[in-house]
DNA sequence: GGTCTCATGTAAATAGTTACATGATTAT
DNA sequence: ATAATCATGTAACTATTTACATGAGACC
């Protein structure tokens, strides 16, 4: 079957909201973009723009050549652009989400002493490494887009990432220094 | 294929370390307790069990009754106990999450006015009634597990969820501070 | 003409949930 | 006895990634 119920078809509507482009084209800015909260495989990609296609949501710019792996550059419909704007207004929902860390500290106590301290160590300096990913791609945005009127959005969602970042950075501060004293039982 | 790479079968070797139980009460334990961090369904439960009684992981207690569909309590083995603890010490991973409303809010200046104000204060309260259950979960693990040796534990990853529902709320706050100021562009 | 990157597309593998079929146990 | 809940198990469905096959264009 073909028909999905997921937000694939809505992505690739936002993303060629910002102007007509390639499938290819597409995946690379999702890569460079949307990749900390929203990733797409050309697996899904293709298929979803043919399936727009059809649904009239989408259309082709002009092509530059015609063989049968000629670069596709698509742009938005009129519909297209209305779908967009209705889906936006769909209530967002919250995804559940896993995390590793959590769940082995979960069982923390079944661990040798100074195994879960590691654990949380690691996953701060991890964190400690996005935070810096994130401070430099919010001063490259703020550069190179001072102008574009997305821009106010696109710093939303890099804040969202820095704030995350110093939480998870701080918790696991809290956390380390908890493991350090004397667990509540009499033998370790 | 039966072979599976997920975390599902080091999952349940923790929860057997808390005691014997069957598939459907580590399924309600779950639910319990890890559910805001892990979840496994009886889709993955019950054949990773299997695939576990097979390894020598886990064995079956002595059984009540011996009907097709009878209650298998399940227990660790030597060798099982072992596996979980080798498994603590390997550095979890961060998973690539998903997130719905920083999806939208990327596509924010697309949306008619008020349209991403409004996102922004749902999600807040959501996270508003999280924060309200995470505390209340606190107190009750407080109060009715207080000398177990797992609670420390317990206790750090409900407070990951709270300092993750405070950042939430106070980032939705400020974003919609921001929403309300008029945007870098001449017209609205 | 070679090689690198851009580019499309699909098949197969992997991951995970949900719905259903069935039966055992417990409380009323 | 009957209903609710506890319980096992699997098939079908949904979701998603990865690997592969193929080819076009640009640059050297």
């Amino acid at each position: 079957m073909d028909t999905h119920k997921t937000t694939t078809e809505e992505t690739l509507l936002g993303l060629l909201s910002l102007g007509p482009m390639s499938g290819y084209q597409m995946r690379n800015l999702m890569q460079d973009s949307t990749a900390n909260f929203w990733r797409e495989s050309y697996g899904r990609i293709y298929p979803a723009l043919k399936r727009m296609k059809k649904a009239g949501l989408v259309e082709l710019d002009k092509q530059a050549s015609a063989g049968p792996r000629a670069k596709k550059v698509y742009r938005l419909t009129t519909t297209g652009q209305k779908r967009l704007r209705a889906w936006l207004g769909v209530p967002a929902q919250p995804l559940p989400n896993r995390n590793e860390l959590l769940l082995k500290l979960f069982f923390g106590d079944r661990a040798t002493p100074g195994t879960m301290a590691a654990q949380v160590l690691a996953w701060q300096q991890s964190y400690a490494a996005d935070l810096k990913r994130y401070e430099l791609q919010l001063a490259e945005l703020e550069a190179t887009h001072a102008k574009h009127p997305g821009l106010p959005f696109w710093r939303m969602t890099l804040r969202y990432g820095i704030s995350e970042a110093i939480m998870v950075i701080n918790w696991c501060a809290d956390t380390m220094e908890e493991l350090k004293s004397p667990p509540t039982r009499d033998k370790g």
